[in-house]
DNA sequence: ATGGTTTTTACTGCGTC
DNA sequence: GACGCGGTAAAAACCAT
C-alpha cells in the first residue's frame, strides 16, 4: 500500500504545527485570552467574555526585585496533574555532593544510599503510581506527536487519575486507557483529532480505542459534545496553506449547513474537509479534492458528495 | 446477528493543459 | 498522456436494534 506510506508522511509534517490556543470564541470563533487581573476569558475579536470567576493561580503579593521575591515567595514550583505524584515529591540527588558540591563522606554517602533508596519506593509506592507514571508518559508521547498544546495532556491525565481512582482499569489496557484519555482530552478542548489519527501513534488498535473510550465517557459521565466540525477547519485550511478569507467561508458553509439540518449522521470530518475544499472554490484558490483527502484523511468521494450537499444549502439561502 | 446508512475502493469517462 | 474532476457500483465499516 503505497497510500499509507504518503499518509504517515503527512503526519510527520502536522505535528509541526500547533494548535496554541486551546479555546476558540463561541461567539465568533475567534481567539480568546485570559485575563487573569479580572479573572476572565475573553475573546479578542468581539470581546465577548468566554469564561468568569476563574482561579488567579499567580501570587498575591508582588515583588519589585529579585531579593524581594525571594523573601515573599512562599510556595515551590505549581502543581501539576502530568507527574504521577503531582510534582509534590522530594527528589533526591544521585550525586554524592552536598548542597555546596562538596563530596560525601563515605558514612553520610552510606546514608544517601538508604534515603535514596526508601525515597524511590515511597514515590513508586504501590502499584497504582507505578501505572499512573507509566500511562502520563504514555499520555505525553502521544500529545506531542499529535501536536496538542498542554492543557489538552492536563485533561487527559485528569481523565485517567479519575478512570484510575473509579477502577476502571482491571481488564483494559493502559496503554487503551491512555490512548481514550488522550481522545476524549483533545474532543474535550475543542481540538479533535479523528480515531485514525489517534490510532496512528497509539500502540492499541481502532477497536480497542473506541471500545474504552466509550466505556471511559460512559462510567466518568464525561460531557463530550459530537465533535464541532468547524474545529477542524483551521488545521486543515493551515495544512493546506488556505487564505483566513477561504477559512471563514468554511466556517460559514458549515454553520448554513448546520441551520439546515444537512450534517446529520455525517463524519464531522468530512464535513469539514468538504468546507475546506468548497471555500477554496469559491474563493479561487487553487486545491484539489486530492489535496484535502490527504490532509483530512477522507476520501475523495465523500470531499465530492459533502461539498455537493453543502452548495446546495447554500444555493437556496440568498432569496431570503 | 441483522439491516440500514455512510464511507471507501476501484474503475470509467470527460475536458483541459 | 497526465491531471483534476465527476459519477457509479460494489465492498467495507459503522450503528442501532
Amino acid at each position: 500500500m503505497s497510500d499509507s506510506q504518503t499518509r504517515t508522511r503527512n503526519r510527520e509534517q502536522e505535528e509541526t504545527e500547533d494548535q496554541s490556543a486551546g479555546l476558540s470564541c463561541p461567539e465568533c470563533g475567534g481567539s480568546v485570552v485570559a485575563d487573569d487581573e479580572h479573572g476572565e476569558t475573553v475573546c479578542t475579536d468581539c470581546g465577548l467574555v468566554v469564561e468568569e470567576d476563574s482561579v488567579d493561580r499567580g501570587p498575591e503579593w508582588r515583588a519589585f526585585d529579585s531579593k524581594e521575591k525571594d523573601e515573599k515567595s512562599r510556595v515551590g514550583a505549581p502543581t501539576t496533574n502530568m507527574m504521577h505524584d503531582k510534582g509534590l515529591s522530594t527528589n533526591i540527588d544521585w550525586r554524592d555532593k552536598d548542597a555546596y558540591g562538596n563530596s560525601l563522606s563515605s558514612t553520610q554517602r552510606k546514608k544517601m544510599q538508604r534515603l535514596r533508596k526508601w525515597n524511590e519506593r515511597f514515590r513508586t509506592r504501590d502499584s497504582k503510581e507505578r501505572n499512573l507514571k507509566q500511562a502520563l508518559g504514555e499520555i505525553d508521547r502521544m500529545a506531542s506527536a499529535l501536536g496538542l498544546p498542554e492543557n489538552v495532556r492536563e485533561t487527559a491525565s485528569v481523565i485517567y487519575r479519575r478512570a484510575l481512582d473509579e477502577d476502571l482499569l482491571p481488564g483494559r489496557s493502559i496503554e487503551g486507557v491512555s490512548t481514550a484519555s488522550v481522545y476524549a482530552a483533545a474532543r474535550q478542548a475543542g481540538v479533535p483529532r479523528s480515531l485514525d489519527e489517534i490510532t496512528d501513534v497509539s500502540r492499541v488498535e481502532k477497536s480497542e480505542i473506541a471500545r474504552t473510550y466509550r466505556y471511559v465517557v460512559r462510567e466518568l459521565g464525561l460531557e463530550v459534545k459530537p465533535a464541532d466540525p468547524e474545529s477542524y477547519v483551521p488545521r486543515f485550511a493551515s495544512s493546506l496553506e488556505l487564505s483566513e478569507e477561504s477559512e471563514r467561508r468554511a466556517r460559514q458553509l458549515l454553520q448554513n449547513a448546520k441551520e439546515k439540518g444537512v450534517h446529520s449522521g455525517k463524519s464531522p470530518v468530512g464535513l469539514a474537509a468538504a468546507a475546506v475544499y468548497a471555500a477554496a472554490l469559491l474563493t479561487n484558490e487553487k486545491t484539489t479534492q486530492a489535496a484535502v483527502s490527504e490532509v483530512a484523511d477522507i476520501s475523495e468521494v465523500t470531499i465530492r458528495n459533502r461539498y455537493h450537499e453543502l452548495l446546495e444549502a447554500e444555493q437556496d439561502l440568498p432569496v431570503a
